[in-house]
DNA sequence: TAATTAGTTGACCATTCGGTTAGTCTTGCT
DNA sequence: AGCAAGACTAACCGAATGGTCAACTAATTA
């Protein structure tokens, strides 16, 4: 069968057998190592777990990853990838009212939906981002300078009050990525067991009014 | 020498020699196993280390913690109870400006000074809370809970704007244990090494901005 | 002071883990 | 078919770790 795909360099190759059963151990491997890698850690997680989990020997896993932080790289790296897609790129042009909001609710979304994933993000950062640090600095860094820049821009313009930019999108971030994060005192703490689709959206509505108020602006209607 | 101290039930007691080389070693294992987790991690955290940081055999310290984990819940347990003490207790008479803008300095304050008891917490939260989910359910919650009254109260007297009281407070919470949990993040955006007095300022400028105006507040003046 | 209790410690152990190796099997190519 | 390259795997290994134990010392008490 003659399957597709990209390769590194974006262009479509025919792959052939060889190739297609590494690309499907590999994701076999990725998704086994994510599953349990962010619910139990990186130390938790052996590599002989990930085997069982994936149902192949322990040392096919180090055949290809050469060895557990590699295959701990590359995890978070798709993640990350992963990611990208979702990162709205504001512009200086839209409104800020609806680019603020769509992005609240976004983030809020992906929090409450695969916790999991910014669990296993924010532990790597608070070990200092051993294997992030480069991606920080060379793929969030000029993406952060460039949204600050836009906002720069809507204070400049008048169209927002003055804040300072980066502390704003700290604000998003940190207040939405904390329903991931503190899942476990949040549930304690409201009693619950799980977020319901009306608890996304009044987490959206709660998190937009007090941020987009506190800016001069309104909460955009839903459409 | 006669030393004085409060034992667990809060009256004061004479110890004699022994009681007192308990309590020191006791403190000294905590001091040493607190600086140690908070940087390494549980697991990363070997007995051995902690002992040899605190230059003691290492049966030692299993002789005053019966084994590894219990001494990581005294820790955890030590670093809650100093907590406290800086929790304001907020009433329905307090102005609600100068209360949260006291708040949030407080808690900003704490976030980068001592960002290492912070992210401990924060991991043993994003673990499930397996050591203190009985703390967050009796301790935690009530006082959740009386907060949760004072900003209802503050709402139905029109100080404040309407707004989801539990999730105000996970905002405020978020936003400034941002920057204790995601420093390794905000150095590398922000290229610096350090927070310095005037970033711990300008921080809580900017949340309070944003917060007290989102609910229809004025930041109080610096006294 | 004698006896009992508590503190201290080096040596030791079972287990687990990440990683290696040596050898077998499968696939693709000529 | 035959061969080289890559895929696969069982068995093994050294290192580290949490925890135990028996022996020894110091302090308290009767």
């Amino acid at each position: 069968m003659g399957e597709v795909c990209m390769d590194t360099e974006g262009t479509s190759v025919k792959m052939n057998k060889k190739e297609l059963v590494r690309k499907k151990n590999q994701t076999l491997l990725l998704d086994a190592a994510e599953a349990l890698f962010s619910t139990l850690g990186y130390d938790r997680t052996s590599v002989s777990l990930i085997a069982a989990k994936a149902k192949v020997p322990k040392a096919n896993v180090l055949y290809y990853f050469k060895n557990k932080e590699n295959l701990y790289s590359a995890v978070l790296e798709r993640i990350m990838s992963g990611w990208g897609v979702g990162l709205v790129d504001l512009s200086a042009e839209d409104e800020p009212a609806q680019a603020l909001y769509q992005y609240i609710r976004f983030k809020v979304r992906v929090s409450c939906e695969f916790p999991a994933q910014s669990r296993l993000f924010t532990t790597e950062i608070i070990r200092g981002a051993p294997h992030l640090g480069a991606h920080l600095r060379e793929q969030t860094r000029p993406w952060f300078r460039n949204i600050i820049t836009v906002i720069q821009a809507w204070i400049d313009a008048g169209k927002i009050r003055p804040v300072d930019p980066s502390h704003l999108l700290y604000m998003i971030w940190s207040s939405t990525q904390y329903y991931a994060d503190y899942q476990t005192e949040v549930f304690i703490l409201e009693n619950k067991l799980e977020y319901e689709d009306s608890d996304i959206e009044s987490i959206t509505q709660s998190i937009s009014k007090v941020i987009l108020t506190g800016l001069g602006l309104e909460v955009p209607e839903l459409n």
